[in-house]
DNA sequence: CCGGCTGGTTTTTTT
DNA sequence: AACCAGCCGG
C-alpha cells in the first residue's frame, strides 16, 4: 500500500500496530484517514479481518469508513471485520447473551419515547410529581447514572434526598423495562459491561476475537464506553484511539474529555501522536476557527496550520428576519451552483437546533433546489411510523406492553380507558401479557360483541403474521400483509381525518415498508433493531448509492466528522447559538467547541448568517449577534449586502437598463 | 368510546 | 406557529 501520500506523523500512526496509541489532533488533520489506512496496513500485514474492531460514533461514520476500506482493498469480503457504533456492537453481543442478564434474547430496544412513557407512569403512580423533578429531569438523571455505571441502590443510599428519589424512579424504571423485555440505549452499553464483569469466559472469548481495537471521535466517549473498551482490550492493550478535545460536544450526555486526556495515564507506554497539518480548509477558514477556539481557556493548545491558499473571505449575511435569512441562503447556494458550478451535493446548511431547518427547507423547495435532511426527527419519530413499528414490535417481542398499548386502539377498535383497565387487570391476575389476556375467556365475557369482534379480527391477523415471520424471508411482503390485514393501513384514513395529511402519512408508511426490502432475508428483529439504532437517512442512502443528492441540511452535532466545500452556518444569534440553555448552565465552552466543529466542516467557502428579527413561539423578537461572530477576527470576514449582490434583477430594473442602452446606442434603428 | 376543542407548552444537541 | 394533553358533549 502506498503511504507516500501521508505526512510523517500520520505514517508513524499507521505503522504503529501493537500497544496503546493516542492520536490527539485538531480538525481536518486526517485522524479518520489514519484509522482507515492503519486498518489497511494491518490487513496487509496478515492480521485477520475478524480480529479487528472499529468503533465509530454514528452509523454513517461506520458505513463511510467501511466503504473507504473496500475501495482500498477490493478483496476484503463484507462483514469480515467489525465496524460499528458502540450501540450496534453491544446490541449484537446482547442478542447472544441477554439471557444471562435476565432478559430474553429477543429483547426490544426502548427509544426515548418509550422511556418517557414509562417514567411518566412511574411519577404518577408514585406521586412524586414536582415542578423541578419532572420527566425530562428524571430521564437525564437516570441516563447520567447509567453512563457512570451506577446502580439504583447506590443512588438510594445517597445522602442527598433528590438522588434518593432518582434512585427510586431508576429502580422502578429498570423493573418495568425488564418486565417488558426492553433495553434502552444506555443499558445496551451498561449491560455489556455487567456481562463482562459477571462472565469471565464470555469476556475472554470477545477479547480473543477482537485483538485490535480502533476508536474514532474518542473525545466523545463516556465512562461506560471507556470501561467497555478497557474490558475488551484486556491485557493486549492493542487499543488505538483518535480524537480532538476541542471537538468534544457531547458533555451533556456524559462524555468526558478526561477519557482522552488521561488515556496515556490509564495505558502506560501509550504512543502519543499529534497531527498539525490541516488538509481540509483554506487558511482563512482555519485561522478563523483557531482564533475562536482560543477563547476557551481549559484546553490543550494546538498549532494547526494549512498549506492551502488563503481562499475567500468568510461571508457574513445579516438578514432582516428568519424568512429573509432562508431566502438569502438559498440565493447564495443557487448563485454558487450556477456561477461557480459547485454541485449542490457539495453544500451544507448547518444549524444549532432542528427547528431552524423548516424555513430553509421551504425556501429551497420554492427554488426547486434539491436537498436532503439528516436528522432523527425526520422519519422514525413520526407518529405513523412509530405506530407501524409498534405492530411489528409486539410480534417480535410479545412482552412489549408499551407497543401493545400504543397500537391496540389505532385505528379505533372501541378499546378505551375502561376496556384497557379490564385487559390490564386480567393480565395481572393471570400473570400473562396483555396480548395473551385478549384470548382469556373471563375477560372476553366482559366485552361487548363489537369489541370482541374487533379483537378476534386483530388476533387472527396477528397469528397469521406471527407464523409467517417465524420463517425468515419475504420480510417486506409479510410486513405489508400484516399491516393491511390488521387494518392499520386502511385505518389511516380514519386516524388522520384531513385528506391530504392521511395521504402523506400513508406514503410514509409505505416507505417504511419498502425500507424492509433491503433486509428481505433477515428476521423481523434485525429490521426493528436497525430502525432503532440508525436513522432513516442512513438507510435511504443505502438504497440509492448513485443519487446525485442535493444540499445537506443538518445540525452541527450531526455534521461532526464530515466536510463540505461550501458550508453555511445559520442562526448565529446570541441565545440560539450559543443556546441560552447552555449559557445558563455555564456551558459556553462546549458551545464554542460546537461552533469550532461547524466552521471546520468548510473546505473552501464559508457563510455565516443571522436574522436581526426572529419569530420564537409565534412572537417576533429582536436578536443580538452571536458572541462567536464577535470573537471572529474582523479582517477575515466580509459583510454581504444581499440587496445589491444576490437578488435577481427585477423586471423594472431590466427594462430600465434596456431602455438606457437603447437610448445610448440603438437610437435610430 | 370517540372526536373535537381548548389552553398550556414548546426549542438544545443524539445513540 | 405547531403540538399535545386533558376535558367535555355527542
Ligand atoms: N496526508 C494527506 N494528504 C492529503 N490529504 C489528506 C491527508 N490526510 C488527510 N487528508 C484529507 O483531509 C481531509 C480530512 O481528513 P479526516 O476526515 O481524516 O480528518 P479528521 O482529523 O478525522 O477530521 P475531523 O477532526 O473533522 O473528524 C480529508 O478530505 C482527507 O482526505
Amino acid at each position: 500500500m502506498d503511504l507516500s501520500r501521508l505526512n510523517e506523523p500520520q505514517r508513524e500512526a499507521v505503522l504503529h500496530v501493537e500497544g496503546p496509541l493516542l492520536v490527539l489532533a485538531g480538525a481536518g488533520t486526517g485522524k479518520t484517514t489514519v484509522i482507515t489506512f492503519r486498518i489497511c496496513k494491518m490487513l496487509e500485514n496478515g492480521i485477520k479481518p475478524e480480529n479487528i474492531l472499529g468503533v465509530t460514533f454514528t452509523n454513517k461514520a461506520a458505513k463511510e469508513m467501511e466503504e473507504r476500506l473496500h475501495k482500498l482493498l477490493p478483496w476484503l469480503k463484507r462483514g469480515q471485520l467489525t465496524m460499528s457504533t458502540f450501540h450496534s456492537f453491544c446490541c449484537r453481543v446482547l442478542r447472544r447473551h441477554a439471557k444471562k442478564l435476565g432478559y430474553n434474547n429477543n429483547f426490544g430496544i426502548a427509544d426515548e419515547g418509550d422511556t418517557t412513557d414509562i417514567i411518566r407512569e412511574i411519577i404518577i403512580d408514585r406521586h412524586i410529581k414536582n415542578k423541578e423533578l419532572n420527566t425530562p429531569y428524571f430521564i437525564s438523571a437516570i441516563s447520567n447514572a447509567k453512563n457512570d455505571l451506577k446502580e439504583p441502590a447506590e443512588l438510594r443510599a445517597s445522602k442527598r434526598s433528590f438522588l434518593q428519589v432518582v434512585g427510586e424512579v431508576y429502580q422502578y424504571y429498570e423493573e418495568r423495562l425488564r418486565q417488558m423485555n426492553l433495553i434502552d440505549f444506555d443499558d445496551l452499553l451498561r449491560l455489556v459491561v455487567k456481562l463482562f464483569e459477571q462472565e469471565p469466559k464470555v469476556l475472554k472469548a470477545y477479547q480473543d476475537k477482537f485483538q485490535y481495537i480502533m476508536v474514532d471521535e474518542y473525545q466523545d466517549t463516556n465512562h461506560c464506553q471507556a470501561k467497555l473498551l478497557n474490558f475488551l482490550t484486556g491485557t493486549r492493550y492493542n487499543l488505538a484511539v483518535v480524537g480532538d478535545d476541542d471537538q468534544s460536544i457531547y458533555g451533556w450526555r456524559g462524555a468526558d474529555i478526561a477519557n482522552i486526556l488521561d488515556f496515556p495515564n490509564r495505558y502506560p507506554n501509550t504512543t502519543v501522536i499529534k497531527l498539525e497539518e490541516n488538509y481540509r480548509s483554506t487558511n482563512i477558514i482555519l485561522r478563523a476557527a483557531n482564533e475562536v477556539i482560543a477563547c476557551n481557556t481549559k484546553r490543550h493548545g494546538k498549532a494547526l496550520w494549512s498549506g492551502q491558499e488563503n481562499g475567500d473571505l468568510i461571508t457574513l449575511i445579516e438578514a432582516e428576519d428568519g424568512d429573509k435569512e432562508a431566502e438569502y441562503t438559498a440565493d447564495v447556494l443557487r448563485a454558487y451552483n450556477v456561477d461557480k458550478k459547485i454541485p449542490y451535493s457539495d453544500m451544507a446548511i448547518l444549524y444549532r437546533s432542528n427547528h431552524l431547518s423548516r424555513r430553509m427547507e421551504q425556501s429551497l423547495r420554492k427554488r426547486t433546489i434539491p436537498y436532503r435532511i439528516v436528522g432523527s426527527k425526520a422519519f422514525y419519530e413520526r407518529r405513523e411510523i412509530k405506530d407501524a413499528a409498534g405492530y411489528l414490535r409486539i410480534i417480535a417481542n410479545p412482552m412489549d406492553e408499551l407497543a401493545f398499548r400504543r397500537i391496540i386502539n389505532v385505528p379505533p377498535r372501541g378499546i378505551g380507558t375502561k376496556c384497557m383497565e379490564k385487559i390490564e387487570a386480567c393480565s395481572q391476575s393471570k400473570k400473562c401479557t396483555m396480548l395473551a389476556a385478549l384470548r382469556d375467556d373471563e375477560l372476553r365475557k366482559l366485552l361487548s360483541p363489537k369489541v370482541k369482534g374487533e379483537i378476534d379480527h386483530f388476533l387472527a391477523a396477528y397469528d397469521t403474521a406471527a407464523l409467517k415471520f417465524a420463517t425468515p424471508g419475504n420480510l417486506a411482503e409479510n410486513i405489508n400483509e400484516f399491516l393491511n390485514d390488521v387494518g392499520y393501513v386502511g385505518g389511516l384514513k380514519k386516524i388522520y381525518k384531513k385528506h391530504e395529511e392521511s395521504l402523506t402519512r400513508q406514503e410514509n408508511v409505505l416507505e417504511f415498508i419498502d425500507s424492509a426490502l433491503s433486509f428481505n432475508e433477515k428476521a423481523l428483529l434485525d429490521f426493528l433493531e436497525i430502525n432503532s439504532l440508525t436513522d432513516a437517512q442512513d438507510r435511504v442512502n443505502d438504497k440509492n448509492d448513485d443519487d446525485e443528492g442535493g444540499v445537506t441540511l443538518m445540525t452541527v452535532h450531526a455534521s461532526k466528522g464530515l466536510e463540505f466545500p461550501l458550508t453555511v452556518i445559520v442562526g448565529l444569534e446570541q441565545n440560539l447559538f450559543p443556546h441560552e440553555r447552555s449559557l445558563s448552565e455555564g456551558g459556553v465552552d462546549e458551545e464554542r467547541r460546537l461552533f469550532y466543529v461547524a466552521v471546520t466542516r468548510a473546505k473552501k467557502h464559508l457563510f455565516l448568517t443571522r436574522a436581526i428579527k426572529r419569530q420564537t413561539f409565534g412572537k417576533q423578537g429582536h436578536t443580538r449577534p452571536s458572541q462567536f461572530l464577535i470573537e471572529l477576527p474582523p479582517d477575515l470576514v466580509e459583510r454581504a449586502d444581499m440587496k445589491t449582490f444576490f437578488k435577481p434583477a427585477s423586471q423594472e430594473q431590466v427594462a430600465a437598463t434596456f431602455d438606457m442602452l437603447m437610448n445610448r446606442y440603438g437610437g435610430d434603428s
